[in-house]
DNA sequence: CTCTCCTTTTTTATCGATAAAAAATACATC
DNA sequence: GATGTATTTTTTATCGATAAAAAAGGAGAG
């Protein structure tokens, strides 16, 4: 007793319940601001939206409810949070808190496993562009942001904390959808644009110090653009799909 | 737009839905440690166990399983996580973590409602016998248990951060998990009973330094306590309901 | 008009049944 | 006796139907 991890067994591959599946599909739809803040999710809508039955929707809605992304209330069903300008700011302030920390642990505790996964990470972010052309303009590149996801996942990897790991990711996934909703591009992120670079040298070369004020600095000013331009749009109609 | 919180419309009151009354019973009965770690929760048993359906059970289920207090796999149901050594240091060494930086914060940010909270939470915790007699000894006070978990709460709520606030609370019900199932009693207690008293003191005389130092300490020298328990006891046999 | 009370409609939560998958068992083979 | 395969049993995930609750609509009184 009082060991082993939690983990399935390995080689068996078990197909993902619908629930699961949902619960992906409702996720990235969320954070990709298909939904507008506020905005009630009906039940009967979503079901025939997605194509599945009640009971894996409202289990994929539950689960998104317990990860800040989604709020659930009694008898009165699911809605998307009301997003704004107040949450934004405590959720970034937290995500600074926690990555803060986290990064500092990992450069603590350092050891090859992590500087191999962050390198891999971070290579492979540089390798992918993050915008794509569309037809309306460019557009990101999803293979760019879950690449980015991954990057961020990876410097704190290394905190020896699921806990951790867990929360940092939940954050990072609301905080996205702050990005995706409004509607962040390239030019808005002008002379921005090495600052992956310097936070994995910094990491890599294990600056505790500078990591942590780099990693502290990205996601604060990341914050105060969407910030910006959520006030300068306020009076924008919200998204639907 | 991009204002008004997620709180329901006061004054009415909302009956719960079997979903919540089943999530809250079952989470006592986890965090009581009724279960052993790793033991399977088999959704039959505990429909007839709990005498709900499968539906609210499930959700019941899913929404800890969110929580870290139930382990959820893809077509192998639930089962309560491998609580042990290991996951007891991560946790407590997030716990302190998180519960240092919200403590500061709310010192840093400590206003009248905070610091009457937090009187209110300690008032009501000295009030209450910590151990209540019962037919095979002493046992934990309910009450005293409640207005722990408020106490520790109240310390960190002026942090301003609803995701901290969270996820203290998550990880403070996965650390009683461990007090309960260590069946910590008075004796081993013995020469701390003060600690909340000085934390106490330290937070309202809004010495950040010092506060922090001591919740560190009351968290992490708990885990010792029980992570001690855990090797002396580890060849008893699991617990059983 | 505005408010209150009473339908009607819509939505949410829950049950009971069932298909699909996993686990357990039995059986045969080397 | 170990190993692999077929069969049965158990468990999990999902559907469709329905009761219960909330929201929307509407009629009448002040």
């Amino acid at each position: 007793m009082l060991e082993s991890d939690n983990s399935l067994p390995i080689g068996r591959t078990v197909p993902a319940t619908l629930a699961s599946q949902t619960y992906e599909r409702l996720r990235r739809d969320i954070v990709d601001a298909h939904y507008a803040p506020g905005q009630k999710l009906g039940t009967r809508q979503l079901s025939e939206r997605y194509d599945v039955g009640l009971a894996p929707l409202r289990e994929a809605l539950t689960r998104l409810s317990r990860e800040g992304l989604v709020i659930q209330h009694d008898r009165r069903g699911f809605a998307v949070p009301n997003f704004g300008g107040a949450h934004l700011e405590e959720l970034s302030r937290t995500r600074s808190w926690l990555n803060d920390i986290a990064l500092r642990a990992s450069i603590d505790y350092a050891d090859q496993t992590w500087v191999q996964g962050l390198v891999q990470a971070y290579h492979r972010l540089t390798r992918l562009d993050r915008y794509l052309e569309g037809e309306a303009g460019p557009r990101e590149n999803p293979e760019w942001e879950a690449a980015h996801r991954d990057f961020h996942t990876a410097l704190i990897a290394g905190c020896r904390s699921r806990w951790m790991i867990d929360y940092c990711n939940q954050m990072f996934e609301a905080s996205t959808y702050y990005r995706r909703y409004s509607r962040i591009t390239a030019e808005h992120r002008k002379g921005r644009e090495n600052e992956h670079e310097k936070l994995f040298q910094a990491a890599v070369s294990l600056q505790a110090d500078e990591a942590a004020r780099l990693m502290r600095k990205h996601v604060m000013e990341t914050a105060q653009r969407v910030q910006e331009r959520l006030l300068a749009e306020s009076a924008r109609p919200g998204l639907q799909s």
